[in-house]
DNA sequence: AAAACAGTGTAACATTTGTTACACTTGTGA
DNA sequence: TCACAAGTGTAACAAATGTTACACTGTTTT
């Protein structure tokens, strides 16, 4: 019993879009509009690569990998997605609106689809939901526009620069007289992150640290040099 | 006064976002709106790094460009943008709703700008000019994901066998059975697409020649063995 | 305490790409 | 026709990064 609720009337309030719909707007969503609920289980495919994207897609349970699929046959994981979130919010408008990926749950899913032409009416009847959903698809372009930023930096010393020097100015919000801090990613995951071997990544560190920037002791870091970080990165 | 009334009711019909306002609707925005309409001369900023962006704007005439200014205050360029089109889509809805780049005109240049409120006003009223909208961010989004893959692939064989399927693809729409092609950019505008130096483009051309999986005559490319390309990029 | 393990520091060597330089072709305008 | 510029092909060398391997530390598991 519990479980079938949560199915109907599913948790949004998670969710960067659909929390901002008011309560009887979502009354109403579930009154009069058509929507669809399907259950996905581990490995089923909930949308295929070149698929037409009609409805918005809104995981609410579970969670999916998008994947794509080259040319050779070969896969290529893009993203892993965790519920409660949309799914297709970008391509449901785009002019080009077919998947670019395969969309595979990970887990028991669960995703309710809804009609473009029923979020458009959703859009005229729910001002912050528009809201919402807008700005939802801007932060990603500013997150995008900025990982491009990122990824066309070219050497590792400036990648890591780049990165000390954004580290820093977060821990200086805190306290400005404090050079300080520790890395909120190990090695390993921060060598993925910029898409480099981790022994390449190291021995950059090392090299700045032997140049008197930096300090290391474990994963801990103290800017010694901020200036001359700062012309690393042009 | 041809040049008066271009500038009182521009040209919106170029415009991406604006094409798609109803007639009625345009003439309700100059009478009853708040907008504002500048000039700006060649080499004026039109907006700052860091300046919280509350208006739509909407370049009418001329071109600007979009630059970064690290914090050695190098200078870094990240777009063109030439009229008509909208300059900061993303950002006015964003979380972080400051621009991240400077905004300088390249040529004389007029500017309508139109404040958020007005706008969500507009999208209440104008359905179309909100599918507009909202398609031309998701597009952006779409063109930054594909951006951002191509720049991920690491080395410069991929980057080209990744180009070269691509172009022969274009050209298999037109006639499926033809495996030559013109180049749409010469090898030194291919080289800083790429982000590579001209010479290592041209090496790994005549690699790839050399290997038997093209032939290459000027800039006309002769595709010879498709799958030993496509084996390239997994 | 011993063993297993994840994270780190480091080194030798291979591969890729950048740098620089120069020769060759083609088209263009004086 | 000649000089010049732009685009191209190529080579030698330098720099950056990947690859692989191993030792060291601290933590967790047994």
């Amino acid at each position: 019993m519990e479980k079938e609720r949560s199915i109907t009337h599913p948790d949004f309030s998670k969710c960067p879009i659909c929390s901002a719909i008011s309560k009887e707007n979502m009354e109403e969503l579930y009154r009069s509009m058509k929507y669809k609920i399907s259950g996905y289980t581990r490995g089923e495919v909930i949308a295929r690569q070149g698929d037409i994207c009609k409805h918005l897609y809104i995981l609410i349970k579970g969670a999916v990998k998008t994947e794509m699929v080259t040319d050779t046959g070969g896969l290529l994981t893009i993203e892993n997605i965790e519920a409660v979130r949309p799914l297709a919010s970008a391509f449901l408008f785009a002019e080009d609106n077919r998947f670019p990926v395969d969309v595979t749950a990970t887990e028991e899913s669960v995703v309710l689809t809804i009609p473009k032409e029923e979020v458009i009416k959703l859009f005229q009847k729910d001002a912050g939901f528009l809201e919402r959903y807008i700005m939802y698809n801007s932060n990603k372009t500013q997150f995008l526009s900025n990982k491009l930023q990122v990824v066309t930096i070219k050497t590792i010393k400036a990648k890591l620069a780049h990165y000390l020097l954004e580290q820093l100015n977060i821990c200086h919000t805190v306290s400005p007289s404090v050079n300080t801090f520790q890395m909120d990613k190990n090695q390993t995951e921060l060598a993925k992150f910029f898409g480099v071997t981790r022994p390449a990544l190291a021995r950059t560190l090392s090299e700045l640290a032997q140049d008197g920037l930096i300090a290391t002791e474990r994963n801990k870091i103290t800017v010694l040099k901020k200036q001359a970080l700062q012309n690393l990165l042009g």
